[in-house]
DNA sequence: AGCACGCCGACT
DNA sequence: GTCGGCGTGCTC
């Protein structure tokens, strides 16, 4: 037997791993993630290293293997308990073990060296110019040009030394060892967090909060691990619950990852659980640097904090003494990866927990369906939260039914209802949410002579129109001029059709010239702390409304906003994937919940083309078990997920033509492993967006009941693609339930 | 990271 | 010639 070994040295030179031979006598204690004690490179050198995957046969010729001299029994090593985990990830979502390796340890940066190590002058400046005379006459030219910079300036930074004067490492070593230098590396971590002290608040919970945290600790304190399901309508507290099982967890010695949606990781949120944990608690976001990221693992890995709070990527926290893993607005598509391996947060959050002996809870207001049928089966603890903390109360919704408002003749984005209660919000000085799902100033441009569409000439999707004059591809970022005349017939007919938020902002204005707007979407938000500074502006009163996308009904607590406003509910129910109605509802839903969270009743505006859709009825009432109800019947007419499992194979190539073969060879060679009666083969179809950054997309589905099956069928397709030369021109990417559509 | 190898100038 | 510093490249 044969193991591929990834050597436990941080270094770059080293991010690969090595084949070794194991022995009869080892072979059984040898499976992934295995510590191993290796001999390495020339002379007597022995190392730790971790097994990443075993084979039948070399890879490289048979003389340069050596053996395996010992398989460590350790099962605490944290790496070890990583790789078994991205071992995991490879077989249940088909990715490579390097990518999956890569998603589960972080790359070792220079960053984190740059920072840390300094070469110090060892003796007095004297002594070190007497040294240089002799260097000099002994042509040491490389410690010569070292004590110059030195005598120069006294501490040097590390890699400058390396990099800029060609010193190599070894004349490094050779000065320190005759005293005349000190390489000193600092172990100041970097805080992303600055702790400001408050008086901590006392949190009470209510009745039916206390209830459900007591019942998670009696089983935490009896040694029962399992999943629970926190469902609870917006404002209900369950981040009350969560930091109350997190510090009896904490107490009991063991430590606790909480997942959140990077959207909703704000200053609000550090700080509640700054107040209430101290430095016991970490974060880590998309901001932090390389080195900051780095310095976070390395505090987690010497226990230095008991709870790290981040978005998808935190699950992989090298806790060694994990207790709980919390995934909160468990229903967020944002768990599931969108590169390879395409994993989602909650299954490998499980996996991880069982591997560790770790409970799990999930919440959240609109769960998804997928979830809610297992906490419904039994396989998750369901839990619910009908009422809203501190009294607040629900908000009152209206439905405003936008084909009644172009009969009566209101051509504006505002219905009736919506322009009354901004009125009276704007009077009362309370403030206004408006929500729509567009960035940009309009949607696509086209002719209205010829029907000519505006698109990118690398994507196959319609540019977007902003109000800087560009017309910009929100997959490439391609960006072009508004064009006066059409180019396909050469009339003036052309121009925008929807709406942006750019324009929905300048709507308003013109509506309501005395309100002050702010805007927030990913074009005001990409800048460093944009976000952070108009949701603070916003907060301050400093605006009376607050037009945003999706990232705007998120998570955030704005006491006095008494009015939000959906402006069309409908632009996501059109989108072509089996989740459209899914995603809807809890939109809507959340959006809603953004109204009335202080102690005035708030109220909602939905404004739609289609208010008998089931998904805005039931989110205009937040009656999620009758939107469960209706959900679950179109799936399993439809035989989608979660009532048969699902894979999307995406192909993808420069030509279409390869594509298209990858395509159809893959579903042709799927109809032979699976039987009609076992899964449905769909495909090979267009993707919808079928080309980005001009890379062709075909995609074929395969349908079943059978997860196992699905799994087998991809390690069988991986095989036959090996052998297929038609294959070295594409690049086949697998992704199982998937959330979006392709 | 650590080690050996090969190059090159300097000293005997 | 030989010795030792210095840079480079490899490690299953």
């Amino acid at each position: 037997m044969y193991a591929d070994i990834i050597v436990d040295i941080s270094h770059e030179n080293l991010d690969k791993t090595y084949q070794y031979a194991v022995p009869a006598e080892w072979e059984k204690k040898a499976v992934v993630g295995s510590l191993v004690k290796i001999p390495f490179g020339k002379g007597e050198r022995y190392l730790k290293g971790y097994i990443v995957s075993l084979s039948e046969y070399p890879k490289i010729p048979l003389e340069k293997i050596k053996c395996v001299l010992e398989v460590v029994e350790n099962g605490l090593a944290i790496e070890s308990q990583l790789i078994k985990l991205a071992f995991w990830i490879k077989d249940n979502y088909g990715a490579t073990m390097n990518d999956a390796l890569k998603t589960v340890i972080p790359v070792k940066r220079k960053v984190k060296q740059k920072e840390n190590k300094r070469i110090i002058l060892a003796q007095k400046k004297e002594t070190a110019v007497a040294y240089l005379a002799i260097y000099q006459k002994k042509h040491h030219t490389a410690k010569v040009r070292l004590l110059e910079a030195l005598l120069a300036d006294e501490t040097l930074d590390f890699e400058m030394v390396t990099g800029k004067l060609n010193i190599s490492r070894e004349t490094i070593k050779t000065l320190e060892k005759d005293k005349l230098i000190t390489v000193k590396s600092s172990l100041v971590y970097r805080n992303p967090v600055r702790y400001e002290s408050k008086d901590q608040k006392e949190i009470i919970l209510n009745e039916s909060q206390q209830k459900i945290a007591d019942c998670m600790r009696k089983d935490y304190l009896e040694g029962i691990r399992k999943t629970y399901y926190i469902h609870g309508i917006t404002g209900s507290g369950k981040t009350e619950i969560y930091m109350d099982i997190i510090s009896s967890v904490v107490e009991q010695g063991k430590q606790v990852i909480m997942l959140i949606p990077e959207i909703s990781l704000t200053y609000q949120t550090v700080m509640r659980f700054y107040h209430r944990f101290g430095g016991r608690v970490s974060f880590l976001h998309s901001r932090l640097s390389g080195g900051e990221r780095y310095d976070q693992y390395v505090r987690a890995k010497n226990g230095e904090v008991d709870i790290m709070i981040g978005p998808r990527s935190a699950l992989f926290t090298p806790f060694e003494q994990l207790g709980l893993i919390i995934l909160d607005e468990e229903h967020e598509t944002s768990y599931k990866s969108d590169s390879p391996p395409k994993y989602h947060a909650r299954e490998v959050a499980i996996e991880r927990a069982r591997m560790t002996g770790s409970s799990v809870i999930l919440g959240s207001a609109t769960p998804s369906i997928e979830s809610y049928k297992k906490a419904l089966e039994g396989e998750y603890q369901l839990f619910h939260l009908t009422e809203r903390a501190n009294d607040a109360v629900l908000p009152k919704v209206w439905v405003a039914d936008l084909r009644e408002e172009l009969k009566n003749k209101n051509k504006s984005i505002f219905s009736r209802k919506l322009s009354e209660l901004i009125t009276d919000r704007l009077a009362k000085k309370e403030q206004i949410m408006l929500f729509i799902n567009r960035r940009g100033y309009a949607g696509f441009v086209s002719c209205r002579s010829c029907g000519y569409v505006m698109k990118c000439p690398h994507c196959d999707v319609s540019l977007t129109s902003h109000n800087n004059g560009k017309l910009i591809c929100h997959y490439c970022g391609y960006e072009v001029e508004m064009v006066k005349k059409c180019p396909g017939c050469g009339s003036n007919y052309i121009a925008a059709f929807g709406t942006g938020t750019q324009k929905v902002e300048e709507l308003v204005k013109k509506a309501f010239p005395e309100a002050r707007v702010l805007r927030m979407d990913t074009d005001t938000t990409s800048k460093k702390e944009g976000h952070e500074k108009i949701l603070a502006a916003f907060s301050n009163q400093e605006g009376d409304i607050l037009v945003g996308t999706q990232m705007i009904v998120k998570g955030h607590d704005f006491p006095n906003v008494t009015l939000v406003g959906i402006l069309a509910a409908d632009l996501s129910l059109y989108s072509s994937d089996y989740k459209a109605a899914e995603r809807t509802f809890q939109l809507l839903t959340q959006a809603s919940g953004r109204a009335g969270r202080g102690k005035k009743q708030g109220e909602v505006v939905i404004q739609t083309y289609n208010p008998e859709h089931y998904s805005v009825i039931t989110a205009s009432t937040e009656n999620y078990e009758e939107f469960y109800r209706k959900e679950m019947l179109f799936r399993s007419m439809m035989s989608y997920p979660p009532v048969e499992h699902m894979v999307a194979i995406m192909v993808s190539a420069k030509e279409e033509t390869y594509c298209f073969d990858g395509a159809r060879s893959l579903a042709e060679q799927s109809k032979l492993y699976i039987s009609e009666e076992q899964g449905k083969i769909i495909g090979p179809v267009k993707a919808s967006v079928s080309k980005v950054k001009d890379i062709y997309r075909w995609i074929v589905y395969i349908k079943c009941k059978d997860y196992e099956v699905l799994k087998k069928q991809k390690d069988q397709l991986e095989e036959y693609m090996q052998k297929q030369d038609l294959f070295r021109n594409c690049s086949v990417q697998f992704d199982f339930d998937p959330v979006h559509s392709y």
